[in-house]
DNA sequence: CAAAAATTTGCAACCGGTTGCAAAAATACT
DNA sequence: AGTATTTTTGCAACCGGTTGCAAATTTTTG
């Protein structure tokens, strides 16, 4: 039913590995040829399987693409920009969900099957599980969004989560807050980790500490509202550093509320800028990441890798910056 | 250096299509044959190669996942409901964003060469030279959140839109709203169309007219702000029937921007009932498009056709409801 | 113009599975 | 026991491409 290689082949009079050339750049076919071949493959509506090259040359062109928030609106910007960049490579994601996956064998399982050339990790906390059954499956894999773990042995694009911390400490310091609260991502995320010891790290070095430190259970804007409800519960601060926008945002809402006002009462500076944050329901102000740089990157990496897996361990590392908008009450 | 079929015959002494017919379910082999395959394969940790596989039996188990709004927290929801769907029956998504995409001729050969076992097209409106492309392809497609075009030859599952913007126009006279304005999608997309003739129709039969009706150039939320900045500046309406629960949100962060109150000075009613439509900030009133139900539907309808590729054009519609939160003025 | 060099071509084996068919083995029946 | 029936097995061809190699062709050179 499909037509294949060997009808072209006939019709344009030619072998069939004459075709196969006509298809593959850089081999050897002569320009008589190559026109009689794409007349042939015109006439009949010819389009090379990818499976059958697949099988032959052990390659596929299909990065797998592994997520577990499907809850965070970044994502979705995550995903524009990683589906469109992989296109323009000629590259396809296909997608894993890990939002309910306990079983890291099973997922890898999956991707080996379909043989992916390479794996993109797009979390921010990736279990150690899965690095190293990435890893045992010798499968290229990029962690984007990832921490340089120590010990670990895939390779990184990311942010300096520590620095960012630290930024988001001095721009509070320097809107003249004193009072002042981390309310986290969930604790077990290593980006909410390093973002602490950055957050905390700065304020001790300007002879102050944290009125409250708090973990939200998810980077989600429930859980974002559930712990500032119980923040707001126990005590007063002049002001939040939340984990990430969608926290920062479910926090305002509590906030306001309860019938404060932002950032009268309190002021807030969130983590991402993502898209909504200059929503002027919030006008987050908030630590920019470059998402486009770290996903453009981590494409160039995997496909690096692709080409040299034994490649030496690599964790690039892009800088972020603060944008101030309206959480933060004015410059004293 | 990948252990193969033929790896795992010679260790289990056995014949390649013995261990062929191990991993096929209903094929015929001793259970002592099995067990020997069984063996041998966890000893060299054997995983059989789906492209192979896909080779032989024409059967990718891949679904291209078409998609050309990334701006749409929505379909955030919808990826994440499709790829554990699809997971769950053993396929995968690949997805494909046609955000920036014009020639359907393309997009339809990448799905060719992949050889997906089916299309699913989630977007609100499938322009109609995809919907062509598709077909004269041959590859069984769903269009998801469809309209059901009259002259089209594409399966489709959604919603009746017609029906929801009836619904929209008695939930707002209900509420005893008399001067209300229309404001939908992009006036190309059919989902736009049919939801402003159920609405018209609706008031009409009621005797009444919208004051305004307008269209925002996108479903998205700076294409709500700007079309609610137009029409204040124009007229005073009393409430705003709004296409898409995220153009709606725009639409208020604009009138409230402007001194106006909602529900106080104008009511709100959405369309969608997306996650982010019950946070406080916003709270809206919408119509609930009942999406779990299309995207379980519309896997079911497209893995159907792949097994019976001549079935007849079916046509699926699932319910809407009225959510009523909080940005119209209460019952008279 | 012939010989040497460079380019193009086709053959045939291979990638890693599946499957129809006939032979072999196991089971049922008289 | 021997024969008929059912189940299991292996052979070999096939899916739709790629590619090393040697032969055929074209181009360059003296």
């Amino acid at each position: 039913m499909a037509v294949t290689l060997k009808d072209v082949a006939n019709l344009a009079g030619v072998s069939r590995s004459a075709v196969s050339r006509a298809y593959t750049d850089g081999a050897s076919v002569s320009d008589k040829t190559r026109k009689k071949v794409e007349k042939a493959a015109r006439e009949l509506g010819y389009s090379p399987s990818l499976i059958a090259r697949s099988l032959a040359t052990n390659r596929t062109k299909l990065i797998g693409l592994i997520a577990n928030n499907f809850q965070n609106p970044i994502f979705l910007e995550v995903f524009d920009l990683y589906t469109q960049a992989l296109q323009k490579r000629g590259l396809r994601p296909l997608l894993v969900n890990l939002t309910h996956e306990t079983d890291p064998e099973q997922s890898v399982q999956m991707l080996r099957q379909y043989n992916v050339d390479g794996v993109i990790v797009a979390t921010s906390t990736l279990p150690p599980l899965f690095a190293k059954a990435f890893k045992d499956a010798h499968m290229p894999v990029v962690h984007a969004f990832g921490r340089a773990q120590s010990g670990s042995d895939v390779h990184v694009v990311g942010i300096d989560n520590q620095a960012c911390g630290r930024m988001a400490a001095e721009t509070l310091l320097r809107h003249g807050y004193r009072d002042i609260a981390f309310l986290g991502g969930p604790e077990f995320a290593t980006s909410t980790q390093d973002r602490a010891i950055g957050f905390l790290e700065y304020l001790g070095e300007h002879g102050t500490v944290p009125s409250d430190i708090r973990y939200a259970s998810a980077y989600g804007y429930q859980a974002g509202r559930d712990a500032m409800r119980d923040l707001l519960a126990e005590k007063r601060v002049e002001a939040v550093f939340c984990g990430d926008d969608l926290i920062c945002m479910g926090a305002m809402d509590e906030t306001r509320q309860s019938g404060l006002e932002v950032p009268g009462d309190i002021g807030f500076i969130g983590f991402n800028d993502m898209a909504m944050s200059q929503w002027s329901a919030y006008d987050l102000t908030t630590v920019r990441q470059p998402i486009r740089d770290i996903i453009k990157s981590s494409i160039e990496l995997v496909v690096a890798l692709v080409e040299e897996p034994e490649r030496a361990l690599e964790v690039r590392i892009f800088p972020c910056s603060v944008i101030e908008r309206s959480t933060l009450k004015p410059l004293p």
